[in-house]
DNA sequence: GTCAATTCACATGAAAGAGACCACGGTCTAGTG
DNA sequence: CTAGACCGTGGTCTCTTTCATGTGAATTGACGA
């Protein structure tokens, strides 16, 4: 067995490697030129520009599918301002909050507690009352003379979330300020956020709006050329691989960062096979890879509750061949939970964890009425099977419960 | 046959409670000089 | 005398429950031709 382990490891280094700097691939990886985007760029110094000047910038929102390159282009200009400012020695602050980051941002204490962060406060997770913390917040920024460009990243996800207020406040915020000036940068994935926004904070968020259009198959191409030039060794790419992968994200909405890490895990599948070149197989391998880690790391790291209501959920698609409604659910769920000896919930709950389930993507749900018979909604199962069985068994691991027949 | 009323089985909303967590300030205790 | 342990208070956060209201079309039943 040690001598099993150690041929193994020796084998790994005798092995010619495929990587040559596989940071080129990470999602927060800047590249030193970026492609197709000079146009967005532009826009985004333009109007951030006037800060070295010392006038306030107009607030920005942009909008722009899943990776368009919107942060990143934002992050690059955001960066060179900020290098010009240094150099000028003028005084400009640059915070950039992913909103998306659970644990960090979901609520309007937690955004606030976090600025404050940025700027020295040292604040606890809680405790405090909000407004203390607005305070806070407040004297940290304007105790000296600055201006502050605050981005916002999947400003969608943290309005959903909390509601809009947070935003207000922040927009207005610079009327009490005395000192300093702040410019919100809003970015967004969702192209019809702001119309479910306050008016108030649609105004004044949206003084400048630019769209990032997503890429096409041949941009994607470009791009991955150049990062798969930096990230690999030359030769360990087969020929044609690139422009598959290409047109698999373009075929899914133009998301680079998506053919980015289709390669990325293809070439991990090849170097663990031992294989010397990444190709097609690999890739295709890497496609199924991606989706099922994504399902089942969402699934194991569920609550208890949530799990069994997936477990029902499953249970009932593979013995029924129908669609599936709420309340067959809630009766199979309500049974599980009581031979399990958990308290069930309410009706009323596990009617949102179906609702969670289906923004998680792993269900697909319809509210349809049946007339006389009800309203209801109709449940699919959006996973491969594959996947599905794979997914059951972690849940009865999980769960502890016996397999179930059927 | 037509049309409005009814009815079902939930969906969807709003509010509020339970049980965590945490900071802060006051009080108590034990250790130190 | 003081540092640290130990409360009680007041605040937030998350997950739930409770109570209320909404809803789309199959079904029903009254009505007129």
């Amino acid at each position: 067995m040690k001598h099993g382990l150690r041929n193994y490891l020796e084998n790994f280094m005798d092995k010619e490697p495929i990587f040559k700097d596989k940071m080129a691939l990470q999602s927060n990886y800047t590249p030193e030129f970026i492609s197709h985007r000079d146009e967005q760029i532009e826009q985004v110094a333009s109007v951030l520009a006037p800060v070295l000047r010392l006038e306030k910038p107009s607030n920005l929102f942009i909008y722009g599918k899943t990776g368009t390159g919107k942060t990143l282009s934002v992050r690059y200009t955001t960066d060179e301002i900020c290098q010009m400012a240094k150099e000028k020695n003028l005084p400009l602050k640059v915070v950039y909050l992913n909103c998306k980051l659970k644990k960090v941002v979901d609520t309007e204490y937690r955004i606030i507690a976090q600025l404050a962060r940025e700027f020295g406060k040292d604040i606890p997770p809680t405790g405090l009352p909000t407004d203390e913390i607005y305070k806070i917040f407040y004297s940290a920024i304007d105790k000296e003379r600055q201006f502050i460009v605050l981005i916002l990243d999947e400003i969608d996800q943290l309005v959903k979330k909390i509601g809009d207020e947070v935003l207000y406040n922040l927009t207005r915020i610079n009327a009490d300020l005395h000192q300093s000036q702040i410019t919100i940068i809003g970015i967004s994935n969702n192209l019809l956020f702001t119309d479910h926004l306050d008016p108030r904070v649609k105004s004044s968020l949206s003084e400048e709006e630019i769209l990032f259009p997503p890429y096409n198959a041949f941009q994607i191409q470009n791009i991955l050329k150049q990062r798969v030039e930096v990230a690999f060794l030359p030769d360990t790419i087969e020929e044609g691989l690139i422009e598959k992968c290409a047109a698999y994200a373009a075929r899914d909405h133009g998301d680079a960062r998506r053919a980015i890490e289709l390669i990325r895990v293809a070439a991990e599948l090849a170097e663990r096979e031992g294989s010397a070149k990444v190709n097609i197989k690999h890739l295709d391998m890497a496609e199924d890879k991606i989706e099922k880690d994504r399902i089942i790391d969402l699934v194991s790291t569920q609550p208890k509750q949530h799990q069994l209501v997936l477990y029902s959920i499953i249970h009932l698609a593979n013995t029924k061949k129908e669609s599936i409604i709420t309340g067959e659910v809630y009766e199979i769920y309500k049974g599980l939970a009581g031979k399990m000896g958990f308290r069930p919930l309410t009706q009323r709950r596990v009617s949102d964890v179906v609702g969670e389930f289906d923004m998680l993507g792993l269900i697909s749900v319809r509210v349809i009425s049946k007339g006389r018979y009800g309203r209801t909604r109709e449940i699919n199962m959006s996973i491969v099977d594959q996947t599905k069985d794979k997914v059951l068994v972690i849940l009865e691991e999980d769960l502890g419960l016996e397999r179930t027949e059927g």
